[in-house]
DNA sequence: GAGTGGTCTAGACCACGGA
DNA sequence: CCGTGGTCTAGACCACTCA
C-alpha cells in the first residue's frame, strides 16, 4: 500500500488530498473532461489514487469549493459550466442576461402566496408588524440546470393581484407591464453560505452545498420600496461583475 | 450508544451533523459564545454530541461555509467577529473603511519586488510581453486578526520608484501623493475560492479554507489602466453591500 | 511534554437513482 | 435490484502550539 503518510499543509509537504485535487484539475482543465461530465464513481476514484474515500471527498470538496465541480445530490460529481456574469448594478433580467451570454434560461415558479410578513419581509421591506406581502419562490435553471432559488417578498398593496399573472416571467417585465412601475435603485449585499433544507432540495443539491447570497432590495421610480429579492446561487455558477466610474 | 442512523437529507431525517451544527449555531447565537472565543478541543466536541470527530469537523465544516466560525491552522476554531462591510463601487481605502466602522485595520507587507509581468499581470494590466511591473503582496490585519491576502500588480514605468515608498499606507494614498494619480474606474469581479499554500499560511488558515476573491482593475483620471489587486479574503470577514441609482 | 488539530485508514449501513 | 452517494464509526500517527 502507498500509504503516503504526510501531515501539515504549511511546509508544503505531501497532502494526499491536494495532489489528489490538482491531478483532477488537471485533467479538467486540459479538456479532457467537458462541462457537464459526470465523474467516476467515488469507490473508482478512491481506487485510482489509492485512498479512501473520505480523503478522495476531501479533494473534491476542495474542487467544489474553487467551482471547478459540483454535485448533484445522490447523483455524482459533474464538471462544472463556465459561470454566468452577473452584474448585480444593473437593472437587467436573469433572462435578458442569459441570453446575451448564448445561455438558456428558465424559470420555475415553486411557490406563490400571500403571507403575514415573517422577520425577514419586515427587516426588507421596512413594514410596520403584521402587513401581508407576497412571497414567491422559484428557480433558475441555466442550460437546463437548476443554479438559483429566489425568493420574492412583495409589496401586496402595491401590486394587487398579482399572484394572477404570469410568475415565469422576468418581475420587471411584470411590474412595469401591469403596475407601470420600474426599478429605479437597489441596494445589495453579497455574502458566502451553504443550501441546507428546502433551498438545497430544489436545486438537487447536498445539504452543506457551498453557495453564494444575494440580497436586493428594489425601490421604485416614486421612491418606495417595492420588492426584496434573496437569492441562493450555486456558487459555481456565478461570477459578479461590474464597472464603475468614481464621480 | 446513542448510534442514531440516519440518511438523506432530503426527507428532513435526522442528520448528525446538522443537528450539531444547529445545536452550535444556537448557542453561538444566543450570545453565549462571544467573537474570537475559542470553541472546545475538537475531541471534547465529539464527545460532548456522541459522535466521532469525523462527523463533528463536518458540522464545523457547514458553520465555517456560513462564516459563523473560522479557524486558525492549528490553533482551533474561533467565533467569527461580525464583517466588515465592503463596497467595491466606492474608491475608499481599507483603512478608512475600517475605521468608518470602528474597526482597527493594520496592513503588512510580505513582499515588494519588481517583476517580469507573469501571465496574471499581463492580461490584468492588458500588457505586451516581457514588461517589467511591481508585485507586491500585503495583508490586512482587522482587528489583530489577518483577515485578506492582496496582491498588487502596478505598471512600473508609470510609478518609477514605487517600491522605495512607504508601502504599507493605502495604495490610492501613495498614488496621489507622490504622483499626482487617482482612480477614476475600476472594473471588479468576485468569485469564491478556497485559500492553498501561501495564501492560507499567510492568514493562518488551513488549506482548502473558504474564500471570496476579489479583482479589481483600475483605472486613473486619464483612462490608463494602472493597477491590478487581486484580494482573497476569509469569507467570514467580509461582507459585500452596495447601492446604485439606475439612470 | 501534553494536548490539539491535520490527515488518513478501512471498514459499515442506508436510501435513493436508474436500469 | 444493483450501484452510487450520504453518512457514520473507531480507531491511528504526525507536527504543531502552548504552557
Amino acid at each position: 500500500m502507498n500509504t503516503v503518510r504526510k501531515c501539515c499543509a504549511r511546509e508544503t509537504l505531501i497532502v494526499q488530498y491536494i495532489t489528489i485535487k490538482k491531478a483532477l484539475y488537471e485533467q479538467i482543465e486540459a479538456g479532457m473532461l467537458q462541462p457537464g461530465f459526470r465523474l467516476p464513481a467515488e469507490r473508482q476514484l478512491a481506487e485510482m489514487f489509492s485512498t479512501t474515500r473520505v480523503t478522495l471527498r476531501e479533494a473534491l470538496a476542495l474542487l467544489e469549493a474553487d467551482g471547478v465541480i459540483y454535485r448533484e445530490d445522490r447523483r455524482g460529481w459533474f464538471v462544472s459550466p463556465p459561470p454566468l456574469i452577473y452584474d448585480p448594478s444593473k437593472p437587467v433580467s436573469l433572462r435578458e442576461l442569459a441570453e446575451r451570454q448564448n445561455r438558456k434560461a428558465k424559470t420555475i415558479v415553486i411557490e406563490a402566496r400571500k403571507m403575514l410578513a415573517d422577520k425577514t419581509a419586515t427587516q426588507i421591506l421596512t413594514l410596520p408588524p403584521m402587513q401581508e406581502i407576497y412571497r414567491i419562490e422559484r428557480v433558475y435553471e441555466l442550460d437546463g440546470r437548476p443554479v438559483c432559488a429566489v425568493t420574492h417578498y412583495i409589496r401586496k398593496d402595491i401590486f394587487p393581484g398579482l399572484l394572477d399573472l404570469d410568475l415565469t416571467q422576468p418581475m420587471a417585465d411584470t411590474f412595469g407591464n401591469h403596475f407601470d412601475l420600474a426599478y429605479a435603485s437597489t441596494r445589495y449585499t453579497i455574502a458566502n453560505t451553504s443550501l441546507i433544507e428546502n433551498r438545497a432540495a430544489v436545486l438537487h443539491a447536498t445539504d452543506g452545498t457551498p453557495a453564494m447570497h444575494i440580497q436586493r432590495i428594489n425601490a421604485d421610480q416614486h421612491g418606495r420600496i417595492i420588492e426584496g429579492v434573496v437569492e441562493h446561487w450555486r456558487h459555481d455558477a456565478i461570477s459578479i461583475e461590474s464597472e464603475v466610474q468614481f464621480s
